[in-house]
RNA sequence: GCGGGUGUGGCGGAAUUGGUAGACGCACCAGAUUUAGGUUCUGGCGCCUAUGGCGUGGGGGUUCGAGUCCCUUCACCCGCACCA
């Protein structure tokens, strides 16, 4: 009997499907297409764990597929430009093209003896000429769509890389790389204009009906689509050319609540008055100094500076404001200038309790305890019709959180069941920011006809409205997505394909001239961009009218890259960008798969990118949603062991060097629970060990096991070695039945039915990223089949569709089981196995019997037994017989298939 | 602060969506096989004051019947955030 031998095994069936080119994708058959896709991985030079799971799991749907009749499209490729090459160039004076590339090659040799159905005729990375020309064409057409375009704008700078960095690439307001603490400067750079189909995008999430709703919704918040008033206030003597303030707001309804006007530092206002005001010049540039990271921005005191300047509110030209300048404020959301009103904002309040400026409320819950006689801010008493009324039934006295007394000109306590503690309450007292819940209605003060009652959806309405007919601004929509900035001072990117012409401009290259590739003969010697300071490769030719120019120095962004790769899988060589007519047959991605991580900045990109390629003709219409369906996947976490170290920092450990809770020499270590797995903390699985001590398959499978996909699994060495004994098992069990003796038995049906049963599992936890589960019951099914007492013709169907059923899983040992079961060809391309539908149903069932909703007994019944005779079957029961007693039962609930239950 | 999610044995997790809670795996226990360890095989394994009772974070509700639906509360996790 041979013995599973993963390694023998492995390289002999990757070999057979290579040389049998199934997983070659040509389009244009007559099988269904699908698409199926997982995030390409960086060539960070080391395959992980986490790589392992993402591939597994699109390896197994892309199998079940191929299995299933569709013509399948599986490619991979390398997402390969970014800093960590150009890091590592100045670590070690390597060069990042060499880094990349030997990474790319090292990581493809570490993949395939995953055993992946990848069609690598198609692999491609992004750094490649081949591609970033594609890109820089795509970047032409899209600027002369109107979809790029150049502005001013501020950006983090690192003054010592002398680079822009990203958003994420600055850490507590340093540089990720220097520790340089990051600038704010204002460079002129190249912008996509997503924020232009922010409401397409918007708006479409609700058809990504395969997506998972968290990532839509965090979509929708990054979108971040609100409505408001937009109106001005009058200045007072303001410098010359500022006569008034816009102001943009989501709360008009609070509007008669406003005590003070704020403006940003960098407010062209704040920046026409420090000219003149030292005092002032000075508060701003401290506040443009302060960090804009997490832990700055919690611990920074609301701070403000008077200018002395007044403003008249629009409702009442009498009722003059002051004009602060406020580090709270930022200029680059709705017009960098706010009313407070401080009644019903947390931050306006701490600011106005700090400046002693007033709080007037506007409105109140709509209950209020009987007892409170209400009193108007501005024009005494309040007709009793107008009082807000309480509900006994419906109000919450103790809900109520009222402002403490000192912020008013009138007491108000309230005790805890909602009497008032004195006998009279300033119209409109609300909660401090009190933001009426969707359908809570609030006594609203409307301006000039005052008292109404509203939820507070309804009171922004009526204020908009309101608001509109007096001629007092227009409602309007705004959005917190930005432009994305693409411009990078980095060398390892992809060239930005214009040129800078003294007499013309900015000039757009010409096609032919593509690509415009990156130099080889450059240093990293010197921080900063190496493009910058080569001799002769900025220096070109203006495209327009030939005279000298200046080419681009800066790059793109690597999140550019990969906002279209997907497109291009579907025609790697094409000599556009994309061809249609590949385009059409292949798009869109049928079932993309990779981490939650990328659920707003790579989604969305991307989706903006399908948009901008429709419109310059590179994809169809149908893919202006390029992913139907996304599923983000788990991480693969490990214990950490660690001991303790010198400065009371631990030490930690690799998992290979703890046995039993302790090191080699005795040590015991500390196990901290199971996290992410990471160098630093040393918690890390190498894929490459495992497979060559226990093979591919079993890391295939034990990712795939245990845990739903969406969630983390733990790595356990337990886990991994059961997983190991598990095929080896099922390849022993297979051994032994092709040698068993063909003679019908009796046990031959209970067998077939397992295996239809089984069959129909697996395919639906297949089909529905259930695959824990559809682990679970192959374990099951191969406990039955080696127990199982049937012929040998029955036990060789029956492993043979098991091997059938592991092959997404683990495809070497299926193909090894289908071949000693002695079929031919391929199991990879055999026929998905189809559950016969008269086999599931069994013809006797075993029913549950309830004793008023308790599990008392069971009777074996004829499965189509009718419900009469059912019930007839469970009174006959002792238990019931004892529990009734005599008496009839008040009710007997018969759930055919289900349950029986008896009332007493 | 705003938004979202998750709580089931010692552990990871099942449960056909309102119908036998704990499938399957790990760990553990007992037995068999083995020259030792390992392997392999068989059986057991929610808790308790055990012919019964209690059990899906806690409390309440709807229902013949609730892990699943409703209300309430606690804990943890994730995303966003001086966003006006």
């Amino acid at each position: 009997m041979s013995r599973y031998s993963a390694a023998e095994i492995e390289a002999k069936w990757q070999k057979a499907w290579d040389e049998a080119g199934i997983f070659r994708a040509e389009a244009g058959s007559e099988k269904p297409k699908y698409y199926v896709l997982e995030m390409f991985p960086y060539p960070s030079g080391r395959i992980h764990m986490g790589h392992v799971r993402n591939y597994t799991m699109g390896d197994v749907i892309a199998r079940h597929r191929i299995a299933t009749g569709h013509n399948v499209l599986h490619p991979m490729g390398w997402d390969a430009f970014g800093m960590p090459a150009e890091n590592a160039a100045m670590a070690s004076g390597g060069h990042p093209k060499d880094w990349t590339y030997q990474n790319i090659a090292d990581m493809r040799d570490q993949m395939k003896p995953l055993g992946l159905s990848i069609d690598w005729s198609r692999e491609f990375a992004t750094c490649d000429p081949e591609y970033y020309g594609q890109q820089q064409a795509l970047f032409l057409d899209m600027l002369e769509a109107g979809l790029v375009y150049r502005k001013n704008a501020v950006v983090n700078w690192d003054p010592v890389d002398m680079t822009v960095l990203a958003n994420e690439q600055v850490e507590n307001g340093r540089g990720w790389r220097s520790g340089a603490e990051v600038e704010r400067r204002e460079l002129t750079q190249w912008f996509f204009a997503i924020s232009s189909m922010a409401d397409e995008l918007l708006g479409a999430l609700d058809g990504l009906e395969n997506w998972p709703a968290k990532v839509r919704l965090m979509q929708e918040n990054w979108i971040g689509k609100s409505r408001g008033l937009q109106f001005a206030f009058g200045l007072i003597d303001g410098p010359a050319g500022h006569d008034r303030v816009e102001v943009y707001t989501t709360r008009p309804d609070t509007l008669l609540g406003a005590s003070f006007l704020g403006i940003a530092p960098d407010h062209p206002l704040a920046k026409q008055l420090e000219k003149e005001n030292p005092e002032l010049a000075a508060f701003n540039a401290e506040c443009r100094r302060g960090g804009t990271t997490e832990e700055a921005l919690e611990t920074a005191e609301k701070m403000g500076f008077d200018t002395g300047l007044r403003v008249r509110h629009p409702f009442d030209t009498a009722w003059e404001l002051p004009v602060y300048v406020a580090n709270f404020i930022l200029m680059d959301y709705g017009t960098g200038a706010i009313f407070g009103c401080p009644a019903h904002d947390q931050r306006d309040l701490d600011f106005a309790r700090k400046y002693g400026l007033p709080v007037i409320p506007t409105f109140a819950p709509a209950y209020l305890p009987g007892n409170v006689k209400v009193v108007d801010k501005f024009n005494g008493a309040i007709p009793e019709e107008f009082w807000p009324s309480f509900d006994q039934a419906q109000g919450k006295p103790g809900h109520f959180d009222f402002l403490d007394h000192d912020a008013f000109s009138l007491p108000h306590k309230f005790d805890q069941d909602g009497e008032s503690l004195t006998d009279q309450i300033a119209w409109g007292i609300g909660r401090v920011a009190y933001e009426p819940q969707k359908s809570e209605k609030v006594r609203w003060v409307k301006p000039f006809n005052w008292a109404e009652e509203a939820t507070g959806e309804e009171a922004i309405d009526a204020a908009i409205a309101f608001c509109e007919a007096q001629g007092v601004g227009q409602g309007v929509t705004k959005f917190r997505l930005r432009d994305w900035g693409l411009s990078r001072q980095r060398y390892w990117g992809c060239p930005i394909p214009v040129v800078h012409c003294e007499t013309c401009g900015v000039v757009p290259e010409a096609k032919e001239n593509l690509p415009i590739r990156l130099p080889d003969d450059v240093t990293f010697d010197v921080p900063g961009n190496p493009l910058d300071r080569h001799p002769t490769w900025r220096d070109t030719p203006c495209p327009a009218c030939g005279a000298p120019a200046r080419r681009e120095t800066d790059t793109m962004d690597t999140f550019v890259d990969s906002s279209w790769y997907f497109a291009r899988f579907t025609a790697p060589h094409a000599a556009t960008p994309t061809d249609m007519e590949a385009a059409s047959y292949w798009m869109n991605v049928d079932q993309y798969i990779g981490g939650v991580e990328h659920a707003i900045l790579h989604l969305l990109y991307s989706r903006f990118f399908a948009r901008a390629m429709q419109i310059t003709g590179h994809l169809p219409e149908k893919a202006i949603e390029p992913f139907d369906a996304l599923f983000t996947q788990g991480m693969v976490t490990h214990e950490i062991y660690q001991t303790p170290g010198p400065n009371g920092r631990p030490i930690y450990h690799l998992p290979e060097e703890v046995t039993d809770g302790k090191l080699a020499d005795g040590t015991a270590v500390e196990i901290i629970p199971s996290a992410k797995m990471s160098k630093s903390k040393k918690n890390v699985v190498d894929p490459i060990s495992i497979i060559s001590a226990y093979g591919a398959d079993t890391a295939r499978w034990f990712v795939l096991s245990d845990s739903p996909p969406e969630r983390d699994v733990e790595w356990t060495a337990s886990g991994a070695e059961a997983a190991h004994k598990h095929l080896a098992r099922v390849h022993r069990i297979v051994s032994e039945i092709v040698t068993a003796d063909d003679t019908p038995q009796e046990a031959d049906e209970a067998l077939l039915r397992d295996m239809h049963k089984t069959i129909q599992a697996v395919t639906a936890g297949v089909e529905a990223f259930g695959f824990n589960a559809a682990i679970a019951r192959l374990y099951a099914f191969t406990a039955t089949l080696a127990k199982s007492t049937a012929g040998g013709a029955a036990k060789r169907e029956a492993a043979s569709a098991l091997a059938q059923l592991m092959s997404p899983m683990t495809p070497h040992l299926a193909e090894e089981l289908w071949q000693m079961l002695g079929h031919t060809g391929l199991a990879a391309t055999a026929p998905w196995p189809v559950a016969d539908e008269a086999m599931l149903v069994d013809a006797t069932i075993t029913l549950p019997v309830q004793i008023n909703g308790k599990r008392r007994g069971e009777i074996n019944v004829p499965a189509d037994m009718p419900k009469d005779e059912v019930e007839k079957t469970a009174l006959a029961l002792d238990a019931v017989i004892r529990a009734l007693d005599g008496a009839q039962p008040k009710k007997v609930i018969v759930v055919p298939g289900r349950i029986v239950n008896v009332v007493v």
